[in-house]
DNA sequence: CTCAACCCTAAAGTCAACAACAAGGTTGAG
DNA sequence: CTCAACCTTGTTGTTGACTTTAGGGTTGAG
């Protein structure tokens, strides 16, 4: 391994400067040189500093500006939410609490309608799931094909009806299913 | 495929044979006709038969296998998913219930990883939002945007460490938190 | 006959968030 | 010097599920 940079052949050599260059801040932060050199060109990251060379040589503030980024997709902002919220981060004065706890709730509320959204896939599934035997019979009366086939989903949207109901049925009065 | 033995069942099993245009069947269905055309390029609807015009002309089959596309969509399978639902509806004896009931499980499976993804990120944007007051005075000193600058995001996969409380004496010892 | 509302095909564009590739320049160890 | 391992730019490809565009034919009412 090559660590050894030039830590004073960058002109503006500030004294707590520890420089990373792109492979060393991808290793530092856990994403790849592509991404970072993508969320520069998506404007997400400032183009830093660069020697002779043409290398990229980025700050620690570079550093803390990749982890606020990461931290933000790990609660669920997208890369343009996340440009959003760092021009809040790198001017909080002229923004104001609302506008980011707008942004937060948002986003919460975005990911709940999600959520709910899974949730009832998942029921529906489950359902079907339990309905069906799973042996290593033929798949002739399989109850998971039928209900897909002929209508007894329980998955549209609101619209909670007798779908179980008939589902249930269809285990009971055929004797067949699956 | 039914129609290979059977056209004939066609007629005799519903007199009716009533055949829709694309546009007929995008509306008996809810969705355009541009996704139908797609669908069949896809292979997930058999080509339907044509008039001398070249229009496509559907049959009661196609429509209910539309409408199994869309209720396999709505529990959560992807197109590639009903593709494969779909060579084992379309000859269940040839199939085990076994291997229905493996892709209905495995797609729950997946879909509850969604789930608790989604729950963590609930989890973090909450306790965000909880912290910040929200006001219309300046951003400087908001618990949201110091969170995730500096890294008191309770977010990451496991390790559940004492994040919650760096966030909750922010509030306390500072007394600036927002 | 005209005109809107249908229908057709093939190909390209969209969105997000990158990954991969081509074709090179730089660095440092051996 | 070579060689691997870095770095550069710009372009194109990936995934999924469509949507749009371009450039046409067909149908039926007025």
């Amino acid at each position: 391994m090559s660590q050894l940079f030039s830590p004073e052949a960058i002109s503006t050599a500030r004294a707590s400067g520890k420089r990373l260059r792109i492979g060393e801040l991808a290793k530092a932060t856990g994403v790849t040189v592509e991404t970072l050199r993508y969320y520069e060109h998506q404007g997400l990251l400032t183009a830093p500093a660069r020697g002779d060379n043409g290398y990229r040589y980025y700050s620690p503030e570079n550093l803390e500006r990749v982890h606020f980024i990461l931290r933000a997709k790990a609660v669920g902002f997208t890369l343009k939410d996340i440009e959003e919220l760092l021009s809040l981060e790198v001017q909080r004065e002229s923004h104001t609490c609302q506008e980011v706890k707008d942004m937060a709730e948002a986003k919460l509320a975005e990911i709940e309608q999600r959520m709910s959204e899974l949730a009832r896939m998942r029921e529906a599934l489950s359902t079907l799931t339990d309905a069906c035997c799973g042996g290593p019979m033929s798949a002739e009366h399989c109850t998971i094909l039928s209900a897909l086939a002929e209508g007894e989903v329980h998955a549209e949207h609101h619209h909670h009806s007798p779908d179980m109901e008939a589902l249930a049925q269809k285990r009971d009065s055929h004797s067949s299913g699956c």
